[in-house]
DNA sequence: ATAATTAAAGATAAATTTGTCTTTTATTTA
DNA sequence: TAAATAAAAGACAAATTTATCTTTAATTAT
């Protein structure tokens, strides 16, 4: 579905923001620590979300990656897909046609029109914001519990 | 979404079935052709298929790809899907997770739920040969049009 | 100013996927 | 039986993705 790099990105800010909503900004090392990802290709990830201007970072002693919370509420999570993805996975064709559209169809566009079309819609609808929330209430999780 | 190879396995089924549907044996040229792919790469893909038993082979002479219009009939798209890609696209975690299950969730996970059912149901319920014969209508299509 | 810290940038490397080429095996036709 | 045909098998190569390492730039604290 999502590359690993995407995958990454969405656990990152994800838990980039809930830091940011107790005013914490945390380094690399926790971020990939606290998403059990490799730390060097999660630098790598976090560099584009920042360029993309999703995150925040700052340079130096006491910085680190940040995201405010009233950002993390506008954020939705195709910004992040976006951002390293790009928007094949819910544009595009479901059996890589070049061309693939409602005039000149491939025979499971209909069927895939409704999966992206759902898919989509909860790229639009689902805020970075929510998804802290979620992993604040303890019933969420970003990384396999380290007793298995 | 699916691997090239994945897109390229379910194109050839699909054209096989259509010309298996006339009594047709087709040859891995045609099939390259006639989905517009690398030859070489489908050769390899073909012998995936072949040996998962989806599709019939005979060497020699007047030989080539086939599938009888009965099997066409009882073979679902989950199949050649399973065959290439696995089961990763409609199981498996939409962040990442190694563990992502109901009793511990990744914070994508109610939403994603919904989208991997949609399409499992989808690959469960189509099978090749409506596939086959909504290409042979004319309305639908294997390759893009040469004139583009 | 200097040292310490932390992300950014750039160069590499490993792994996987995609794609190609050559040889072998099976089958048919002459 | 020999020649032709077509897929199977195996080795190889290119491209992309994933991952790592080193150096540079920015910021803070001393």
């Amino acid at each position: 579905m999502f590359s690993k790099a995407c995958e990454y990105g969405i656990r990152a800010s994800i838990f980039i923001a809930t830091k940011s909503s107790k005013g914490i900004r945390v380094g690399i090392k926790d971020v990939a620590k606290e998403i059990d990802s490799p730390e060097p290709f999660t630098a790598k990830i976090m560099q584009i979300l920042t360029k993309s201007g999703i995150i925040h970072s700052t340079k130096g002693v006491g910085g680190g990656f940040e995201v405010s919370p009233e950002a993390s509420k506008s954020i939705k999570l195709i910004q992040i897909v976006d951002a390293i993805d790009g928007n094949k996975i819910y544009s595009g064709c479901g059996i890589g046609l070049k061309e693939c559209s409602e005039e000149y169809p491939c025979p499971v566009h209909h069927e895939f029109k409704k999966i992206r079309g759902l898919l989509l819609e909860m790229l639009i609808n689902t805020t970075l914001e929510q998804l802290a929330s979620d992993v604040k209430s303890g019933d969420f999780f970003l990384k396999t519990n380290a007793n298995n």
